[in-house]
RNA sequence: GCGCUCAUAGCUCAGCUGGAUAGAGCAUCGGCCUUCUAAGCCGAGGGUCGCAGGUUCGAGUCCUGCUGAGCGUACCA
């Protein structure tokens, strides 16, 4: 379809091109000024060529210069015709549908991917937990938001890597064990019956109470810190199983969400990285100490202040453990480009990074990308701990979860979905993923625990419904229309040229949501097809229609929208089911 | 103070490189289940696209100023 729209665009274009050079002026920029856009009813044609920008140069007015190129290019008899200023063309639907279809039949479940980021190694750090506290709203904003750009990106050919940086260590781990240790201790888990990650946030927790009374509590987990990093047998042991307790209970949550990762680095082990880059940084005169003893980065050339690299007593500070992760990342897997999925509140943490790996010296430095994300906020303002009102990750799927299972059984439907608990929980992931990546990562979104997840309108269970309706009509086709003919002609309707036409743009989609790593842009359009489908499927009978061919051809256009959805949802992590 | 981001219907959000009458969902009101799944479909009402200028044949989209909100501007992470 794509190609049928270039030939007629470059049809107009060596018009005017012609226009010009009888005028006896340049054509030069005629290419990049010349756009294509679609008319506003879809009886004035298919595509529509706005003539305004070429009206000063061929010196006529853009109405005349309308009336003449649809004369040259045959008129009325080729499809073309004008309304004032716009030359529309009407293409040939049942051939570019024909074609549409072929494609989509060929490629299977390649639908949609490309090969445009093909040789590209591409990184995705994303996640970054702390091992001190279960996962809540703000980092499911932030798995979905990974997964599904390491998705897309895949999709249009690069090779992904998903990496994730666990905040395994810092004096906030310290608290929860400091509260196991007074308040804790001997118990686990398993014994209490709580989720372990849970169980380790719950003594976070139980440490903040304490510290409201106890002066010295601050003291005192940073004296664990100081244990910590001394290499302290005792302390280090019970880190590891505290540790262990939170990054199991995390991971069950990403297994539950379909979120997984290649790699998993822990800042344990990699705090200690990026000393050496800074002293190697500072010799080669890229950094420059301080009259206080920091060695620092002058940031002057990018208007920004100086930044401490390395403090003055020789520790490293936050950005230098990046500094050193990154480098290292690129020597075990020399990606092309490392992209960051962080919240927009570290914005000039990674400006400064970027320009330090920059003056480093390293060509990559440039290709680095920070996916910077807005925050996730109830409709009475932020989310705070200290109010109680952080949504929990888990216990709001499990929410999402029952509710799905209740509509389920009111529908009476728990024969017909197999297993009901399973469904309901992969309707309860829909509904989330879908909501999460509708708004456009760098905005900010307001959460409103009663009314944001819904199952009904434009969210992740209707795409699944119009999914599980189109998988039911397949199933329930006759012999005879599955043995007619496809006739591409037959599909005459206005309703179902929009939907094909919508259909064969997903792989831009696709390929736009690459290049600008947002999903939104997939869900806008996932939900436009299902809204035509839906429309289209109370409006004319497709299994069931008079004709053999003509129900097969419907039945084609049906699995074309199947393909659509299915390859979507994969890329947006939203589960597909047969029945709902 | 300075920097970055945002401001579109009562609410939550779309609106690709500037193009014809600014779109969805929710909520409200009114219709449609003996026919392929009613988690659906159809219809109605609802807008000075924060304000004021500017550029342009044309601005929700670009520029400037203002107002308001968020974030940042640590030898915290």
């Amino acid at each position: 379809m794509k190609d049928i729209q270039n030939l007629w665009t470059s049809r107009v274009l060596s018009e005017l091109e012609n226009m010009a050079e009888s005028a006896g002026v340049e054509s030069d920029g005629f290419s990049s000024r010349l756009s294509v856009g679609k008319p506003p009813k879809s009886d004035m044609g298919d595509l529509s060529y706005p003539l305004f920008p070429f009206a000063k140069d061929l010196k006529k007015a853009a109405p005349a210069l309308a009336v003449e190129i649809a004369g040259r290019l045959g008129g009325e008899e080729a499809g073309i015709s004008v309304a004032g200023p716009y030359l529309n063309i009407r293409i040939d639907r049942a051939s570019a549908i024909f074609n549409l279809l072929e494609i989509i039949e060929a490629s299977g479940d390649d639908w949609g991917s490309g090969d445009n980021l093909a040789g590209r190694k591409v990184m995705v750090e994303f996640s970054s937990p702390n091992t001190n506290k279960p996962l809540h709203l703000g980092h499911l904003r932030n798995d979905i938001l990974g997964e599904s750009c390491a998705r897309i990106i895949a999709a249009r050919g690069a090779e992904v890597q998903k990496v994730n940086l666990v905040n395994d260590r810092g004096v906030h781990i310290c608290k929860s064990m400091l509260a196991y240790r007074k308040f804790g201790e001997g118990q686990t888990p398993e014994t209490m019956g709580v989720k372990s990650d849970r169980f380790v946030g719950d003594l976070y927790v139980r440490f903040c109470q304490w510290a409201r009374e106890e002066k010295d509590a601050e003291d005192e987990a940073q004296m664990m810190l100081q244990a910590w990093e001394s290499g302290d047998k005792k302390i280090r042991d019970l880190w590891k199983t505290m540790n262990g307790w939170a990054l199991s209970g995390i991971e069950s949550t990403y297994k539950r969400t379909g979120v997984s990762f290649d790699r998993i680095y822990r800042e344990s082990e990699t705090y200690l990285l990026g000393k050496e880059q800074v002293l190697k940084g500072l010799e080669s005169g890229v950094f420059y100490k301080d009259d206080d003893g920091s060695i620092r980065l002058d940031m002057d050339e990018i208007g920004l202040d100086t930044k401490v690299l390395l403090r003055s007593d020789g520790t490293s500070v936050y950005i230098t453990q990046d500094l050193g992760t990154a480098i290292s990342r690129h020597d075990e897997w020399p990606f092309d480009q490392l992209i960051y999925v962080v919240g927009s509140e570290q914005e000039y943490h990674f400006r400064v990074l970027f320009y330090a790996l920059k003056k480093l010296g390293f060509p990559w430095a440039e290709r680095l990308r920070h996916l910077s994300y807005g925050m996730v906020n109830l409709p009475e303002g932020k989310m705070k701990s200290r109010e109680g009102t952080v949504v929990d990750a888990d216990d709001l799927i499990d929410k999402l979860s029952d509710l799905a299972l209740a509509e389920i059984q009111a529908k009476g439907r728990e024969d017909d979905v197999g297993d009901a608990s399973f469904t309901a929980e992969k309707i309860a992931i829909a509904a989330l993923h879908y909501f999460l990546l509708q708004v456009s990562p760098t905005k900010d979104m307001i959460f409103n625990p009663e009314e944001s997840l819904s199952f009904t309108g434009n969210t992740g269970p209707y795409l699944q419904y119009m999914v599980a309706r189109v998988t039911s009509l397949i199933a329930k086709a006759s012999e005879s229309v599955r043995d007619a003919d496809v006739k591409p002609e037959l599909l005459n309707r206005d309703d179902e040229w929009e939907l094909s036409r919508r259909i064969a743009e997903y792989p831009e989609l696709v390929s736009r949501a690459a290049d600008k790593l947002d999903p939104s842009i997939l869900t806008v359009g996932l939900y436009e097809i299902a809204r035509d489908f839906s429309r289209y499927y109370h409006e004319v009978p497709i299994a069931r229609a008079d004709d053999a061919s003509l129900a097969a051809s419907r039945m084609a256009l049906a699995r074309a929208v199947l393909a659509t959805l299915k390859s979507g949802f994969k890329l947006l992590n939203i589960p597909y089911i047969e029945a709902m």
